[in-house]
DNA sequence: CCAAAAGTGTTTCACGTACACCCATGC
DNA sequence: GCATGGGTGTACGTGAAACACTTTTGG
């Protein structure tokens, strides 16, 4: 089976960048290529979009049938098409960011991935076509981004200690926070609901636990607030 | 001639919503498409990506061919790939936002346009396309941008004064600034070279011309200086 | 001399920032 | 009992916001 045009059309596809969080460090989804161009390479999870998808809808399978990851946070970012950057044939790649919560996830490789590992972003391995310049753009446009929404908590459990959002902002934005100036104000936004439960399992005492009051939030915004860290 | 490939391959396009200011509106440079589908209909610039372009290349070749504007701030917005927004073939559109100085531009409709036009962003006539969704985001991000960089400056001659430049924001951001303290904050960031001479041609008290100081606010920048309105 | 916009300072208030100690818990 | 992080309040300074009058120019 065979498609003919009339004039020449780049192939078109999908990376997706997805950031995960553990207690170190901010670490990216990556798979190790199985086939060529690249094969042993790690790169970002993608493919091609089919004819009848939606582009964002091709990020979201690609992303579940290379690694398993499902039901995430998932934005465009940028779209890539310098005319080499795939040594095959011309390559349109509209490139994605995804936040996820790296316990909720049990990596499975498939597809053309040989496996699924999480890197950190401070030692990545040399990655495929020009994947380490749409990692760069998306760690850059991440950290404009939770400064100004409230998207952080996507990189979270549920469930979160004061602490856990502290370091996640850290760990992003690359400096230190003063704990009770992060904690009034980001206690004075009302986003956060306080569970009535603490921690468990820790060496010292147990913290409260809140979660994202998304509900609260959208009302905020529709009186005019703006999240802001 | 014609090029046949394995699988399927969606056309793709780029658009561009290219602002302008005039002395009353923000505006936006429309072209009267001369071809199915939507002849006659308004649309915004753009066209189909040539296979050995890059993609900020075929928007710039695009907006040249079919308005005559040249040599502008142009940057990528969004890309729209939704199955179904071209009646005739799957269609992906990379769509850029351009700052332009109105009165630098003849408009030279040509290519596929019947003829290019201004409309003012609160008067506009039904678009083509998804054309109209592009607008909005490009509105949007417009308001986003201009606020944390120093880009306002692209839609004003080169040499301006502080009421125009005041003028800018109040009609990117829909909102009247105190003159006084618009005034303060800007010169205070010192990006204006002031460059001594005055407007003419006006029945009231001539203002100051200034300049932007591109120089120095990459100086700033360096120094960890950060622009925000 | 009238209309129209240019240009100019001060006060007030909110918010960001810096900073140190006691508390609870697990081991 | 000790190590580890949890949790809390205040003082200071900067910057945003509100606000009105005089000056200049053209017609």
């Amino acid at each position: 089976m065979s498609y003919t045009y009339q004039y020449p059309r780049p192939a078109f596809a999908v990376d997706c960048v997805v950031f995960g969080l553990d207690e170190e460090h901010l670490k990216v989804l990556l798979i190790e290529r199985d086939r060529e161009p690249f094969a042993g390479c790690w790169a970002l999870p993608g493919g091609f979009v089919e004819i009848d998808e939606a582009i964002d809808d091709a990020a979201r399978r690609e992303l579940a049938e290379e690694t398993g990851v499902e039901n995430v946070f998932l934005e465009q970012l940028y779209t890539f098409g310098a005319v080499d950057r795939d040594p095959r044939d011309r390559v349109v790649s509209v490139a994605y960011y995804a936040l996820v919560n790296l316990l909720d996830h049990q990596l499975h490789a498939a597809s053309d991935a040989r496996q699924a590992a999480w890197f950190s972003v401070k030692r990545l391995p040399r990655l495929a076509f020009d994947h380490r310049e749409i990692l760069n753009l998306a760690q850059q446009r991440l950290r404009g981004v939770v400064r100004y929404r409230p998207i952080g908590f996507e990189l979270l459990p549920r469930k979160f200690t004061l602490r856990q959002l502290q370091h996640l902002y850290e760990t992003i934005l690359d400096r230190k926070l003063d704990k009770r100036n992060f904690r009034k104000k980001i206690l004075g936004m009302q986003l956060l609901e306080e569970l009535g439960e603490c921690e468990s399992g820790v060496a010292h005492r147990a913290a409260r636990l809140y979660r994202f009051d998304r509900r609260n939030y959208n009302q905020l915004v529709n009186k005019g607030f703006n999240f802001e860290l």
